[in-house]
DNA sequence: AAAATAGTTGACCGGTTGGTAAAGTGAAAG
DNA sequence: CTTTCACTTTACCAACCGGTCAACTATTTT
């Protein structure tokens, strides 16, 4: 009972936007509410503080993310293959960002991580959970391409890790130096991560 | 002629030290100036605004640090070599801050560019020079791993790009999920990225 | 000694920050 | 129809923000 709102969802994916474009500190609580045509007093309605706020609204991106995630690394895609897809949909979905606000805006989850990791635990745990969530594609794509002899890591997990890791910092690159080019071929050094070992060991 | 002062130097040490900390957005000129036993107006005799302590304090940063770096990177020792302890040093740096703040705090350079890549550019492109400098080293020493037989990188501005953002991206991991863990081990990946290639064309 | 200069002091500014509170409104449940 | 309750509205708050200013002090040059 009582009377239905939309405010909550425009709050948390307005939030997001904003966020990402400049970042946690540089947006206000008063911007967020004014681009979501939503009075203050409502924002603290549904949400107890600016950082919970912000906790929702990643966790959010996430779920409306994953069916994308999902299709990427489809079961019926060679292990290679969902790589070689994700690494062009980490260019693509920067340069349509890059394109939409003017600037590189690099990763998402990464950038509010990186900003309030030393400052706000419970944001940088959010952070830490979704990235795990992304690695986790990762490493299921190796372990196959393991098996199918595609890939010589030792370690799945840790090689997983690597290849987060390169191109989160990649995309950090690509953000500092607003730049996108370095993004744009991605998947030779992610194959060499992963099938490096057995090269090497030759 | 006028009196001398230090205020300068130490202003530019804490704040370095205290945005390295929690991050730029997080640090108001209130605190520094505490920090540092200045007062706000000697602050501004000094520094036009905020943003331009922070650059300079970052420019002062690299210039204390350079020594270190040239130490590392030692044309005495070999290309292969230089690399590995690059990767010992990443590390322990990392630890050493960590155990003195009880929090992993990131690559200084890449946090304050990633935070304010968006918002302002001239920090954003302070970020990026100091950032590249680094990459000079790398580029410098597998330009001549390349040149003994040792490594089989076609581009060899871009190997050291992806080596530099490999650590980037660990070092950001590492900051974000506030565990050392990852760092722990990256040259075998790096020398993955810089030798993959002729391993791979094997 | 006096003038010129470099640095210091601390009060002050308007605007913004995250957050609060209380009265009001509209729709659904009884 | 009325009660109930989710949501809205608006005015408000103390604390803090980056930045300014004019008076003051210490030092060196002339």
């Amino acid at each position: 009972m009582g009377r239905t709102s939309d405010a909550r969802e425009k709050l948390l994916a307005v939030a997001f936007q904003l966020i990402w474009d400049s970042s946690y500190g540089g947006v206000s609580v008063d911007q967020i509410c004014e681009r979501a045509g939503v009075n203050k007093g409502s924002f603290y309605h549904f949400f107890g503080t600016k950082a919970s706020l912000a906790v929702e609204a990643y966790e959010q991106h996430w779920k409306l993310q994953q069916p994308e995630m999902d299709r990427l690394f489809s079961a019926q895609l060679g292990p290679l293959e969902r790589l070689s897809l994700w690494c062009s949909f980490v260019y693509q979905c920067q340069k349509q960002k890059a394109q939409e606000y003017g600037r590189v805006c690099g990763c998402p989850y990464a950038s509010i991580g990186g900003e309030l990791a030393t400052q706000d635990n419970e944001i940088r745990s959010k952070s830490a959970e979704l990235m795990a969530r992304n690695t986790k594609y990762l490493e299921t794509t190796i372990a196959e391409a393991q098996r199918l002899g595609l890939a010589g890591a030792p370690d799945v997990k840790a090689a997983a890790q690597q290849v987060n890791a390169f191109v989160l910092g990649t995309v950090l690159s690509a953000k500092i130096q607003n730049d996108l080019e370095v993004l744009r071929n991605l998947e030779p050094t992610v194959i060499a991560i992963i099938g490096a070992r057995v090269a090497v060991s030759l």
